[in-house]
RNA sequence: GGCGUCGUGGCCAAGCGGCAAGGCAAGGGUCUGCAAAACCCUCAUCACGGGUUCAAAUCCCGUCGACGCCUCCA
């Protein structure tokens, strides 16, 4: 049984879908007005993980993932750049797409956009004013009437009488109540706009995403997405158009991941202490920003460092010399190797869903593979052929798989260095044959410190940057 | 100030009432011409102080500390 922790009540939950073996699920993308970093790609793929972990259980999952391409900070952006705003945004949503496929995040089953949603936004906020719950200022706003909704807060587990007293915000003269906050922006002159019934504008910030929400995957769904700088105001804010305006329950279990941090501080855009997804690519495999989130729990957060992305790539050599073949040499592993090796493949599949079954917890699934890779690793060295390997390999494939690893051949990056290198190690291989130990041993030395590596075996010479 | 998450070996980290998973690093060994890789072995009583229990890293109370949110943010 699926267990889920649901940030409504702070426990984990067994997860029931509203359909039978389906998934409703919609995560927040991120607003498109500059490069996406490395916090980013973690929600991405902490979100992939849950969703191909769902896939891999039988579930079908219709995956949602928006994007936010008018608000604000694109606007501003924009203005300052000399372009305009809709470009801007196409722009980093095309680069996005481009950094999801890269780190291998499965494309998401609609990738629905704020502008191609006016209509729905603007039924709702229409049903919302109808029903009390907003309500169009003289300034040509609409505001949301935070004090209609007796639920209000019940995600963040806040009141609106402790934020009033906290509260840092700017009291709009229009408001009815400072906690009030807009559903639809009039527009000022030289800003995008939408005829509306309250007046050119745009629409708020949360209404957007409850609204994408109500317009592909109906009026509740089964989980809800994000990070969870999220959870206030945004999510409590979409919880209280969506409940208001539908009377039912919105998303059934609300699913947040911890910050990626960066020197003991939270990795964001307006702090600039940020790596970009291009920047990280640059110098590190995808897989190795993948494993160093599935190493931790999802909800945590976590730091970033030199230190934890050598331990992660480290790991990941690890993980792929279980699926090394077997020894050309091998003439059959005895038997009660072959046993073993049968039974950890059953044990460690099981581990992993149990592990996995528990809130998604990647580091406990994690560890029933590296015990996989242990004792295939043993039985290879104790002449196992590949046959016999083979169906614990493929389990340890499946399930790196459904993790979103893919553990491919290191990348040589040489292009045309290769076939140099290959001639290299070649020539060696004579030296070594006539025994020529210095000789070898320079060009394997110096072959290193170039950043190549190489492995001699009964099976010959392989190498690898 | 309010709300929330959390504090496990040198580092990352699982465990959530019954002898402390796993990875990285380190040390010793097997293999190897020597290495590398692989394999074997070694390496913690769980921030602190109380309490509950036959039994607590795991539950309760308190203290200290970290981080997030309360303003745009994955």
């Amino acid at each position: 049984m699926l267990r889920v922790y649901n940030t409504l009540s702070h426990k984990k939950e067994d997860f029931q879908t509203l359909e039978p073996n389906v998934v409703k699920m919609y995560v927040c993308g991120p607003t498109v007005y500059s490069d996406a970093h490395i916090g980013h790609a973690m929600s991405a793929i902490v979100f992939d993980v849950a969703r191909r972990y769902l896939e891999y259980r039988g579930y079908q999952v219709r995956f949602v993932m928006n994007f936010t391409d008018v608000d604000d900070k694109i606007i501003n952006r924009a203005n300052k750049l000399g372009v305009d705003p809709q470009a801007l945004a196409e722009s980093y949503i095309v680069a996005f797409r481009k950094h999801l496929e890269d780190l291998n995040v499965l494309p998401a089953t609609v990738n629905p956009r704020a502008t191609q949603t006016m209509d729905k936004i603007q039924s709702m906020i229409q049903g919302l004013i109808e029903k009390g719950f907003a309500y169009p200022a003289r300034n040509g706003d609409v505001y949301f009437r935070v004090t209609h909704d007796p639920n209000y807060g019940k995600l963040s587990g806040r009141k609106i009488e402790d934020m009033q007293a906290g509260s840092r915000i700017e009291v709009e003269e229009e408001k009815e109540h400072p906690m009030d906050f807009a559903v639809w922006k009039a527009a000022k002159p030289g800003e995008p706009a939408w005829d509306s019934p309250w007046g050119k504008g745009r629409p708020g910030w949360h209404i957007e995403c409850s609204a994408m929400n109500l317009a592909i995957l109906g009026e509740q769904i089964d989980i809800h997405g994000g990070g969870n700088d999220l959870v206030f105001p945004h999510h409590e804010n979409e919880i209280a158009q969506t409940e208001c305006f539908t009377g039912k329950q919105f998303a059934r279990y609300w699913m947040h991941n911890g910050m990626l941090q960066l020197q003991g501080e939270k990795m964001s855009k307006s702090l600039g202490n940020l790596v970009t997804i291009d920047d990280f690519l640059s110098r590190h495999e995808a897989d190795a920003l993948r494993m160093m989130v599935l190493n931790g729990s999802y909800r945590a957060p976590l730091s970033y460092s030199d230190g934890i992305m050598d331990a992660a790539e480290r790991g990941l050599d690890r993980l792929r010399s279980g699926l090394k073949p077997a020894s050309t040499s091998a003439s059959g592993a005895p038997t009660d190797v072959r046993l073993a090796l049968d039974k950890q493949a059953e044990a460690t599949q099981q581990t992993f869903i149990e592990a996995m079954d528990d809130d998604f917890n990647s580091s406990g699934g994690l560890a029933g593979l590296f015990e996989l890779v242990r004792t295939v690793n043993t039985a290879r060295d104790a002449g196992a052929s590949s046959a016999e390997l083979n169906p614990a390999q493929d389990t340890l494939r499946t399930l790196t798989g459904v993790l979103g690893l893919r553990l491919g051949e290191k990348k040589a990056s040489g292009g045309d260095a290769d076939k140099f290198i290959s001639l290299l190690v070649e020539v060696r291989t004579e030296m070594r044959k006539q025994k020529l130990w210095g000789m070898s041993d320079l060009v394997r030395d110096r072959l290193k410190e170039l950043g190549v590596s190489i492995e001699d075996s009964k099976d010959g010479t392989t190498w690898h940057w």
